[in-house]
DNA sequence: CTATTCTTTCACTTTCTTTTGAAAGTTCAA
DNA sequence: TTGAACTTTCAAAAGAAAGTGAAAGAATAG
């Protein structure tokens, strides 16, 4: 297989899997592209080799540097802003899950523990079945935030310890 | 809070959740519904509990069955068909797991792998780099991968043992 | 066998997301 | 201060995804 071909393969599949993930096609594909070039590119450059709008690269970037991962880059001597994308794998996980866990897990433990407290005769079995079922999401919830926390700032934790040791 | 509201917030937190991570609302929504209802729902109630129509509801309750999420319950003497969901949230987070891999993270271990041999001079920094993102992001595919399978059958595995006892 | 009750399908509509591109904004060298 | 080079914004258009409902299909009771 040629580069050509497998870099525009490899754009494309990043591409579909950040859509199966709620991220956008157009932000994976331009994360994609970022990963693999050595040097850092500029916006026409990934205009150019996405076929994208200006419009669409800007506002794509600018939500990738909003998750941490993508950098601007100035280059000396150069009026352009020119953009890298962090190359290290393990490193990109955890931004991405630190960043869904704040969007995505902390409302949730919020809204969970709210509806903790409904009122109501617990020897009526909806309300039983309803408390029960709040419970148990809660717990597991909760025990999910740790797991990421500690995957998150992983160089102290036991997560790191016991886990990544045998991976990476 | 009444039960009837924690309930319908219950539902729509839910729903939204899914949205986010790319399962459709209606899906996401009639899986809690069926979560915190103490007996089997017909067809019918789950489409005047959440105001969709018989085809929608018929299309994701399906789908949801296919994920292993829901069951037909047969209710003797009655001609409908019943649903239920799991309860335990455990088993519904192993089965999502089971089911993300099997659609998500197969397919692309295989793409990955393919990409792996381009040819090219590993002296060219283009190709250098390529591959070099492609290995790195291949071999945490394939961690995901054991990390995913060791959670899914999780009573065998020294997943259990380390993680999950310190949680459940 | 036929009527009745329930389930499934699918072409069409509606809603939600993403993309575009032109216009406005910003920055900086001269 | 000007204008060239670049970035950002935003309203409109295109595209994708989800939902509807009527009609066709199954299953069962009588």
């Amino acid at each position: 297989m040629k580069l050509a071909e497998a870099k525009a393969q490899f754009i494309q599949t990043w591409g579909s899997l950040g859509a199966q993930w709620g991220i956008n096609r157009t932000m994976a594909q331009i994360h994609a592209l970022l990963m693999i070039m050595p040097d850092p590119l500029s916006a026409d450059d990934i205009m150019s080799e996405l076929n994208i709008s200006r419009g669409n690269t800007n506002m794509n970037v600018r939500e990738l540097i909003n998750w941490g991962l993508v950098e601007r880059v100035l280059i000396p001597g150069e009026r352009k802003e020119y953009f890298t994308a962090e190359k290290d794998i393990w490193r990109v996980a955890t931004e991405i899950a630190r960043e869904r866990k704040r969007r995505e897990l902390d409302p949730i433990l919020k809204t969970l523990n709210q509806l903790q407290d409904v009122e109501g005769d617990t020897k009526d079995k909806h309300v039983k079945a309803f408390k029960d079922s709040i419970q148990g999401i809660n717990k597991f919830a909760h025990q999910t935030d740790r797991v990421i926390n500690s995957f998150v700032k992983s160089e102290e934790s036991w997560f790191y310890g016991t886990l990544m040791k045998l991976f990476k």
